[in-house]
DNA sequence: AAATAAATTTAGACAAACCTAAAAAATAAC
DNA sequence: GTTATTTTTTAGGTTTGTCTAAATTTATTT
């Protein structure tokens, strides 16, 4: 594995987020992604192109070449393993493991981060949710959302709960919804954006939107 | 806390290990040290006079300010706690922690590195058997002796290596001599200055002169 | 299709952290 | 106490990754 400035995993890593099937990433869209001026991305753009791993013509955008996307992945794998640490181990708060993962991904060392896979027991998705390549790039496809976020009458397991408040943690009982369960959101009110679900087919009951946003699912 | 780049902070790091209570670090020392050239360490010194790190006048050497020193304990307390986290959860092997560490300790984020600590039930001396500081630079004194100066019948642990040769802890590692080992010596041999020593009670085992002057133990 | 606006690139500069080669200071040798 | 040697510093240069300002290309209006 080939070795890459901080600065060159961060622009990699930010593409490979930004780029889709059909449309490349643009100069602006980069800069504004990470916080520099489209004339340092079009420096760097360079300089990945002749180390062939983007593919760039001038005015036309870019998107990484097989290569940098095996080097994207390889970042992301090394910052979603340490979001999980963090989570799991350390005990932060989802919501902060993010910032801390910044710099740890940057520590390039196989041996380190395929120990860490193996200590976590090799998770599959990190605290926000988004699964975790292996050695080999690979990784789930499905993404967790919160029940805010997922579509009418679509089947789906509860993941994840975020913000382990007391008071979040005693609602849930009192709700009786729990880690594994399967839901169904049947209703949505756009007035205060509580939901009507289903869970386990049992009785419909209502839930805040509040709720619904603290409470993660994966479909399947 | 401030904040300091990659290369600050090695230079910061390795001048409190060379610094003695009477003895200035000198800019050749500190070259070789750190593998880089005296006036890269001239640049480096005026930087860091100017941010009052060190005491410094031209051709006079240098020492660490109590500012410095604060800062070079923060470091040293990183560097430590990882070598800890790597040996005893990730099963690193004592003698692989150090190069991992290097990396890991400029990651700086004062509450990862007491949450690591806590995790780690706050750990006194990491696998090479050097004391870790606290939050506040504060650390064990301990003394420690070498095998070669250990009474006979006096239990010890193993806590410290010095001379890191390669050959040396491929020895170690032959012999099976393990950090935090329990020993005691049973019988010394002016002859050849060689020992007769039980690890953890097992059966007895025959060092030299030259292996026990470099592993060092504490009473305990 | 010409004018205007937006996006992108080029040109030139800067800071950090290193380098080499030459000069200066301190130390050691005679 | 000069001379020679070693150590340290200065002067000037390089690379990486950033910047601003100006030029250029592409896209959008009218």
């Amino acid at each position: 594995m080939l070795n890459f400035s901080a600065s060159e995993e961060n622009y990699l890593k930010t593409i490979f987020h930004l780029q889709t099937k059909d449309n490349n990433v643009t100069t602006n869209e980069l800069a504004e992604r990470l916080h520099t001026r489209p004339a340092s991305i079009t420096d760097m753009m360079k300089k990945l192109k002749t180390r062939k791993l983007v593919n760039y013509q001038p005015y036309q955008g870019f998107r990484l070449t097989l290569e940098g996307k095996k080097a994207a992945l390889n970042i992301i794998r090394r910052h979603r393993l340490w979001e999980y640490f963090l989570a799991s181990k350390l005990k932060f708060n989802w919501d902060e493991v993010h910032e801390v993962a910044e710099q740890l991904e940057h520590v390039s060392n196989k041996k380190l981060i395929d120990k860490l896979d193996e200590y976590l027991a090799y998770p599959k998705f990190d605290p926000h949710g988004d699964p975790i390549p292996d050695t080999h790039g690979k990784m789930e496809t499905s993404k967790q959302i919160s029940l805010a976020e997922l579509h009418l009458n679509r089947r789906a397991r509860i993941c994840y709960v975020a913000n382990q408040s007391e008071l979040l943690l005693e609602h849930l009982h009192e709700k009786k919804i729990k880690i594994g369960a399967l839901v169904i959101v049947k209703r949505k009110f756009s007035y205060d954006d509580s939901l009507e679900i289903k869970l386990d087919n049992k009785p419909a009951l209502t839930i805040s939107g509040q709720l619904a946003k603290n409470v993660f699912v994966r479909h399947g």
